[in-house]
Formats: C-alpha cells, sequence, structure tokens
DNA sequence: CAATGCCTATCTTCCGATAGGTAGGTTAGA
DNA sequence: TCTAACCTACCTATCGGAAGATAGGCATTG
C-alpha cells in the first residue's frame, strides 16, 4: 500500500494527537517523521485547526466504516457488543494509544469550534449506531447506547494511565454480562 | 477565606488544566491571573512538572476528604453512590469542567513520569473506595468499581463535548438502577 | 505555460526557565 | 538593644528554543 504525503500527515498526526492530545501536535514533528519540512504541511493544511478537523473526520469516518461492516457481519446484538468492544480493546493493546476522539473531547474547551464540532459529532455517531444496532426497541435504548460508549472512553482512559489491561478488560465483562440478562 | 499566594496559583492552574489539559498550562496566564509575575511561579514550584504533581496531589486531597465524609454520613451502599455521583455531576452542572485527573489520564501518555503517578494514584484511591464502600463483599467487587469510575469519567467527557447533560444524566439513572439489582 | 508539491528563509509570539536584585521581616549574637 | 546576617516573596530583564504561520523560489508534471 502507498500512502499519499496527506495521508501520511494526517497517520502521523493522529497518532500524535491520541498520544498527548490537539496541543501536543507539533507541525514540526509530524514533517520530521513524515520527511518534509513543517512549512509543506501548511500546503496541505492551511491552519494547525484544519489539520485537527481533517484528522477528526478520517478517525470517525474508519469508525463508521467498522461499524457498518459490524451490523453487517452479524445480526445478534450480542455479536454486535463484542464487535464493537474490539474497537476499544484494539486502541489500548495494538495501538497503545487513546481514542483519539476521547482525549480530545476531554480538552474540548480549548479547541477550535471546527474541531469540537467534529468531536461532537463523532460521538452523535456512536450513540446512535449503539442506538439501533444493540438496543432498538429497548425502553432506556438511548441511556444505554451513553452508558456502553461512556463505559468503554473512562475505561480506556483509566487503563492508559494505571498501565494495566485490568480496567477495560474488567468493564467489558461486565458489559458483557449486564446489556442483556 | 484569605489564600495564600501557592493556593491561588494552584487553583488558578487546577482550573485551567481541567480546561485544556497539561499543555495548555501557561505560567504566563496563572501569574496574570493570580495578580504576580510568572517568574514568581517559579519561586513557589521550580519547574512546570511539579506545579502539575502540585495540582492533581491536592485535587485528590480534596476528593479523599469528600469520599471519607461520604462514607461518614451514610452507612447504606445506595446513599453513598449518590453521593459518589454528585461528585461527577459537580464537575458538570457548577464547574463546568472536567475532572482534573480525568483529562490528565487521558494525555498521560506524554506527562512527567511524576505527575503520571499522582494522576494514577487519584484512580487507585477511588477505585479502593468504591470497593471498598460500595461493592465489599460482592464477588465482582473490583470490577464493579472499576465500572462505576469509568463510566462517571466518560459521561463527563461526553457531556463535555456534546454540550449537553444528558449522557451524565442517563449513565447515572443506569448506575442508580443496576448497581443493586 | 500553468498548476502541483515541495523547498528555504524568516517572522512574531509564546513558552519555561534563570540570573540577579530588592523590600520587608525574622533571628541571633555581642 | 543594636546590628549584622539571613530568609521570604516577590520583582525586572533576559535567555534559548519551539510554536504556527507566511512569502517567495524552484523543480516536476500534464
Amino acid at each position: 500500500m502507498v500512502y499519499s504525503t496527506v495521508e501520511k500527515i494526517i497517520e502521523v498526526a493522529e497518532l500524535q494527537a491520541r498520544a498527548g492530545g490537539y496541543n501536543a501536535l507539533s507541525f514540526r514533528v509530524i514533517a520530521k517523521q513524515v520527511g518534509i519540512k513543517s512549512a509543506s504541511i501548511h500546503y496541505h493544511f492551511a491552519t494547525k485547526a484544519d489539520l485537527g478537523v481533517a484528522i477528526a473526520h478520517r478517525y470517525t469516518a474508519r469508525f463508521e466504516q467498522q461499524l457498518a461492516k459490524l451490523a453487517e457481519n452479524s445480526t445478534q446484538p450480542s455479536d454486535r457488543l463484542e464487535g464493537y468492544i474490539a474497537l476499544f480493546v484494539q486502541a489500548l493493546t495494538v495501538d497503545k494509544k487513546m481514542c483519539l476522539c476521547g482525549i480530545l473531547a476531554a480538552e474540548s474547551d480549548l479547541l477550535p469550534e471546527a474541531l469540537q464540532r467534529a468531536v461532537k459529532f463523532f460521538f452523535e455517531v456512536n450513540v446512535a449506531w449503539l442506538h439501533g444496532a444493540l438496543f432498538a426497541g429497548q425502553p432506556q435504548a438511548k441511556a444505554q447506547a451513553f452508558f456502553v460508549l461512556a463505559s468503554l472512553e473512562g475505561a480506556l482512559l483509566m487503563s492508559k494511565v494505571m498501565q494495566t489491561d485490568a480496567p477495560l478488560e474488567q468493564v467489558c465483562k461486565l458489559l458483557r454480562q449486564d446489556c442483556w440478562q
């Protein structure tokens, strides 16, 4: 697979942001890793805010693809939950990074407004999917959707800082137990 | 109540960090709000990392006090849960800020090591309290403790970025329902 | 020939940090 | 009791570096 410069920039920037948030993004550091000069990034993204929005959009789009595939490959809500959980487990154990929109949401107060909206959209997409694909028809579907997403984001956060997979693992275990008892 | 300069610095810095994380902390901005010069902050805190650790320690200590009072004032687990929930609801509706250690945990990868440890300690304290004061004797006490804390941190994060109290409110509602059914 | 995709060079602003000074208060010894 | 020494809590001035951003140049490509 060959990546364009734009794709490389976004990829590197995403990993950077998922480690330290928006303020940890540095044009110079990204440029060095991509193999270009920092000024060249401005050719593709006029401002840092534009780059931030692009990262969030790609991240959300990729998530949407995976959610669609999940709904396609399984009809059982419990199977879909398992697939959904896997997305967050992968972030922790494979990428060893936070959820991009999780970390951006935490610092959303000081983000450029366009980026705030992009991050908000990620959560709306997820809540809508959980609501429709996992809890459709259930009396408290919306609350359940919030609950699953919130507990996974929080557990990811805890596992990162406590440097153990235990919080995410335990939360996943309870989610499997409790969601349709 | 009269505050010392050190207390003012920590107070202002905490609010700053709870809005945008560690990298959003600026000695100059803090100094201006406190009414001193940025160089003077270094008299009290040699480095930015020292200031960060001080903020986290005070935040955790205040949390510990509230947890102790909670355990003292109520013996019913359900009452204790209500009090615990209130701590997070207050962060959202009164302070209108993230949990300090929540936002720091998200960006923990790039934090000074001493600060990482301080943030980790906050979560250990909370998990230990939930484990002992809410779920003592229950078969999955540890998992339940992780679950409550993770879902509250995650819901706070979501409510911030989505600009509605709904996620935190709904998560709280489900926590009340599900914890001891 | 014009657009694309980079480059070099440079700008201003902000950052944490340090050096050194000073006013005011406290302490200790003759 | 006077005074020399010291401490506290700031100050001004400045440093080196990194930040995002911009202007203008230069190949390559269609």
